[in-house]
DNA sequence: ATGGTCGCCACGCGA
């Protein structure tokens, strides 16, 4: 089972990088974040027509995240828990059976900027709650995929320029301990452990802005976690830079874990 | 030091 996460940046604006990146990736499961786009606003007839179950939580105008999935989508849960209060649409959940079945998170961690202020509070506050909900899956001992928009640098080789992010949200010390909180409950940094002592990069994210991706200036905050169980059956893992060149891409790309599932 | 680019949706906000 080949499982995918992709910050698309609005699902309107991508059906066509969406569709072409699909067309060969070979994924059973895709994440998707940033969809930026209410529940009937999703082009679920189109995704349909090529073969996909359609899961979405939506929002208008920003944030947003669905499962594309060529299998079932079962026990499907969207929210966050641990806050009532909290509207935002940036996480969804479902199981997918394939030779074993597989649970599949799907989240959008809030940026932060500006920090300090009223929005790293609600990221830090977001990840707390992620941690303490991160715990629970893995008490379950199910296979766990929990993947997507970390909006988090977790070290200075995860970005080509580490510097120039010392005050940003994604990369200030209490963002990337409360990472680590969460990892060293016992999950496992698919990227990260393909290659443990490896230089710079692999990126996941180049900003618009100032020619980042004709330097290379990225950063990698595109996840993907697996539980113990999950990573037991590990088999491959990859980002696919390439969709960065692509006609109107995204400013994320694909990340994505083979699993003998 | 500043502005640089996108998407959404029609204006400024969020990233």
């Amino acid at each position: 089972m080949k499982i995918a996460s992709f910050n698309i940046n609005g699902v309107k604006a991508r059906i066509g990088a969406l569709t072409d990146w699909l067309a060969g990736a070979d994924a059973d499961v895709v994440v998707l974040q940033e969809i930026k786009s209410v529940d009937e606003g999703f082009p679920r007839e189109h995704f349909g027509d090529l073969g996909w179950n359609v899961e979405t939580h939506g929002q208008k105008g920003f944030n947003g995240v669905a499962i594309l999935s060529k299998l079932p989508l079962e026990d499907v849960t969207r929210g966050l828990p641990g806050d009532e209060t909290d509207d935002q649409s940036r996480y969804i959940e479902a199981t997918v059976v394939g030779d074993r079945a597989v649970r599949i998170a799907g989240l959008y961690l809030p940026n932060g900027n500006p920090a300090p202020g009223p929005k790293y509070d609600y990221k830090l506050a977001w990840m707390e709650r992620l941690r303490v909900h991160a715990a629970s899956l893995l008490a379950s001992e199910m296979l766990v995929v929990m993947l997507g928009d970390y909006n988090v640098i977790p070290e200075p080789r995860d970005a080509a320029k580490p510097e120039k992010w010392a005050e940003d949200a994604l990369f200030l010390p209490a963002s990337r301990a409360a990472l680590r909180s969460i990892l060293w409950q016992g999950w496992i940094d698919a990227v990260r452990i393909r290659d443990p002592w490896a230089g710079r990069g692999p990126f996941t994210f180049w900003d618009y802005q100032g020619g980042a991706w004709n330097r290379d200036d990225g950063i990698r905050i595109d996840h993907l976690l697996l539980s113990p169980q999950a990573a037991d059956l590990m088999v491959e893992t990859g980002v696919d830079r390439e969709a960065r060149a692509g006609e109107k891409p995204s400013d994320h790309v694909p990340v994505w874990v083979r699993l003998a599932a």
